[in-house]
DNA sequence: AGCACGCCGACT
DNA sequence: GTCGGCGTGCTC
């Protein structure tokens, strides 16, 4: 995408006589397509160097986009390159990558290189590391000697140099202490490297005992390395062990000396996989998400650019790393909607992967147990392979699932478990196995009304309502995150009679269990009950060791833990996810209540999966029941493609929001009235957002479908060339929107 | 993204 | 009378 038309054939002539040359430096801000700068005489430039220059008054780093520059900007405005900064160059790969993503998603190429370029720090020059060693022959009495510097000598007598700030924590001093010792002498500072590189994991550690269908497709895998690019999707149901067999191609990949990148949806919510890791390669990968401290994400970024880090394994951001050596890619779990980020750049980091794979030549391995129709259409249209895992490893039989008929059998009223979930929780836990009750809802109750008038309790920034959440004590937003104590009267009526709750939240079915099992030990896991992968890996450790009977919990239930005992999944309300008309819901409630009974009987203990539905026979239900994923798949499909829906059609969204309602109904219908009207292409909307207020801004929402074959980039552009927007409104441009919000 | 410039409210 | 609020606009 580098579509470098360079002009400028001759160098200027200075004053001085001194040839200076042009390049291109992309900004890692959001204007334009990379600004000119001269290059003084004594500084040699490649494309893909790092370089600060000035900007305005201050001045920014940013990466050579092109030789000899490429604006017709006069000379006399043109600044010079401050200096080349010492650290490896970004690579063509990920420059073309860079571009790429920018073109594709409408944004501006130098906003998606501050997502290459997220740790600046990396690239200044690291500080040298100081550590302090006692000073020989020193005479500690000569000093005056506080039990303070005491104990700071004793910790040294015997250690190797430490920092300042490991001498004070160790020795239980202030740092003054240990800055007083080094001016008075008694302590010398000494160089140290500034940090280790990572571990480099070991791929013939161990040789895994795999079955025959493992083995057959890690050697598939593994015969894509170094041969150039390919894309495969590795099917496999829970308990196949997908993750066992890209562990193969990835011992392939690190063994020809290569580095991989496994993509995970969440990386903070899988100590699970880290020690799947550390057992087959003998050390942790380097990490990659959200909340690794500066210092952790300036080494990490440091070695994965010096080639150092064999292994990473982050979030979607980790897509965008400067590995110089990249030779296979893996999305774990390809179908999560996690991949697909809605704020800032709005791109799908599986996506994307696919593609940085095709730029750098190189093998992508899409994993999951319900894969996305977007794959399952690739691996049809014969663009990506399948490789299946059709079997549970080690024999475990897969659960039976069933539906329970809620009309039928209906709950006492107030209450959400039916009598035969009730009955099976009963015997399970005589049986002395445990329970997984799922339900999507955080909070007490969705909604809360006012018992006198009916007032509904809703946000004052966003069309949502607000969401009791009795353990923390308090009314939450789950749209913008706004709280509020309960009222003690009704904000409308001003009775204080009390308010009432609206349905279930996974609180709600909490107090039920409570109510109906009173010796039942449970525990209640949600995102925000928890206060991070400490807090869930100790949850998670507490049910392993069998001191839970039951876990109730949101998607985080889900996830890919390993209990042996659990042995029933209730799932409240089947249905949840079936409403709204969203594209995907179908799907969706597919992927996460398949995943939610994969957790079900997974050792020698057969499990059972209990599905509390208003609606049995709707596709969905009846899929997970009769266990025929392939045939929901191919229903599904049908579906969308009579319907022109991806992945057969093509979809771009745009949000236009502000503070002033009347305008940005005014921009969103200008929008409408300019909406291109060629062949394959229809427009929906302009209509208010789903949450028409969000953070007290008004939103509207206009919907662009097309054929598979039609350009969508190049409509969005023409089309949003047309309105003139001000800069008080904003428009987000959403290529292949995931939700519709 | 910063950092200016610029035009309206409460304070040394 | 100024200090400062953040709306609008520019940066090779």
């Amino acid at each position: 995408m580098t579509d470098k038309t360079t002009s400028a054939s001759t160098a200027p002539q200075q004053h001085d006589g001194a040839t200076h040359d042009r390049v291109t430096v992309l900004l890692p801000l959001p204007v334009g397509e990379g600004y000119d700068y001269r290059v003084p005489a004594d500084l040699a430039l490649e494309e893909g160097d790092f370089v600060t220059v000035p900007l305005g008054r201050r001045s920014v780093i940013g990466v050579v986009w092109g030789l000899g520059g490429s604006s017709d900007i006069a000379e006399t405005r043109l600044k010079d390159v401050i200096a080349r900064l010492d650290a490896p160059p970004m690579s063509a790969v990920l420059r073309r990558f860079v571009a790429w993503v920018a073109a594709y998603t409408l944004t501006a190429p130098g906003q998606v290189l501050r997502m290459a370029m997220s740790v600046p720090a990396a690239l200044e020059p690291p500080a040298p590391a100081i550590a302090y060693r006692l000073a020989e022959g020193f005479d500690v009495e000569a000093l005056r000697p506080t039990p303070a510097r005491r104990r700071v000598v004793a910790l040294l007598q015997d250690m190797p140099p430490l920092s300042a700030g490991d001498i004070a924590r160790e020795a239980g001093v202030s740092s003054g202490v240990v800055k007083g010792l080094a001016e008075a002498g008694a302590l010398l500072p000494v160089q140290v490297p500034a940090h280790l590189p990572p571990p480099r994991p070991d791929p013939e550690l161990v040789h895994p005992s795999l079955s025959d269908d493992q083995r057959a497709a890690g050697a598939a895998l593994s015969a894509r390395i170094d041969a150039g690019y390919s894309a495969t999707l590795l099917d496999g149901v829970t308990g196949s062990g997908k993750t066992e067999v890209y562990f193969e191609a990835v011992a392939t990949a690190l063994k020809a000396g290569r580095q991989v990148l496994v993509l995970l949806p969440e990386i903070a919510l899988t100590p699970h996989w880290l020690e799947r890791f550390e057992a087959r390669f003998g050390c942790r990968p380097v990490e990659w998400h959200s909340e690794l401290t500066p210092a952790q994400r300036r080494d990490s970024w440091r070695a994965i650019a010096e080639g150092k880090a064999a292994l990473v394994v982050g979030a979607r951001s980790a897509l965008f790393l400067p590995f110089p050596d990249l030779g296979l890619i893996v999305v774990d779990e390809e179908h999560e909607p996690a991949f697909k980020q809605e704020e800032g750049v709005t791109y799908n980091a599986r996506d994307m992967a696919v593609v940085r794979a095709h730029l750098g030549e190189i093998p992508i391995v899409l994993a999951s147990a319900t894969p996305s129709l977007e794959t399952v259409a690739n691996v049809e249209a014969g663009r990506y392979a399948r490789l299946s895992l059709p079997d549970r490893f080690a024999g475990a039989a897969l659960p039976m699932i069933q539906a329970i008929d809620m009309r039928i059998d209906k709950p006492q009223a107030g209450r959400w478990l039916s009598p035969p979930l009730i009955e099976a929780m009963r015997a399970t836990l005589e049986a002395g196995e445990q329970i997984v009750l799922f339900l999507n809802r955080r909070g007490y109750a969705p909604l809360t009304l006012c018992g006198t008038c009916g007032h509904r309790l809703g946000c004052p920034n966003c069309t949502a309502w607000l969401v009791e959440h009795r353990l923390a004590g308090r009314l939450q937003c789950h749209q913008c995150g706004y709280t509020a104590k309960l009222p003690s009267a009704c904000p409308s009526c001003e009775s204080t009679d009390g308010f009432k709750a609206v349905g279930p939240g996974v609180e709600r079915i909490a107090e039920e269990v409570l109510h109906t099992f009173p010796d039942a030990r449970f525990a209640l896991i949600a995102s925000d009950t928890l206060a991070g992968p400490a807090a869930v890996g100790e949850l998670l450790r507490s049910v392993r060791e069998r001191e839970v009977d039951i876990l109730i919990g949101t998607q985080l239930v889900a996830k890919g833990h390993h209990f042996p005992m659990l042995t029933l999944v209730g799932v409240i309300d089947a249905d949840l996810g079936l409403m709204g008309g969203d594209l995907r819901a179908a799907e969706r409630t597919y992927q996460i209540l398949h995943q939610v009974a994969g957790r079900a009987g997974r050792a020698e203990h057969p499990g059972r999966v209990l599905l509390q539905t208003y609606d049995p026979d709707h596709k969905v239900l009846k899929a997970l029941v009769e266990g025929d994923r392939d045939r929901f798949l191919a229903a599904e499909a049908e579906d969308r493609r009579r319907a022109g829906m991806p992945p057969y059609g093509r979809l771009a969204g745009l949000i236009v929001s502000g503070a002033d309602q009347r305008l940005v109904e005014t921009i969103a219908l200008r929008l409408g009235r300019a909406a291109p009207r060629e062949d394959g292409v229809r427009v929906l909307g302009p209509a208010p957002a789903p949450f028409a207020i969000l953070r007290g801004r008004h939103r509207q929402r206009l919907l662009l479908k097309a054929a598979k074959s039609v350009n969508v980039q190049a409509v969005m552009r023409h089309w949003l060339a047309q309105v003139e927007i001000p800069a008080s409104i904003r428009v987000i441009v959403d290529i292949d929107p995931y939700s519709f919000l």
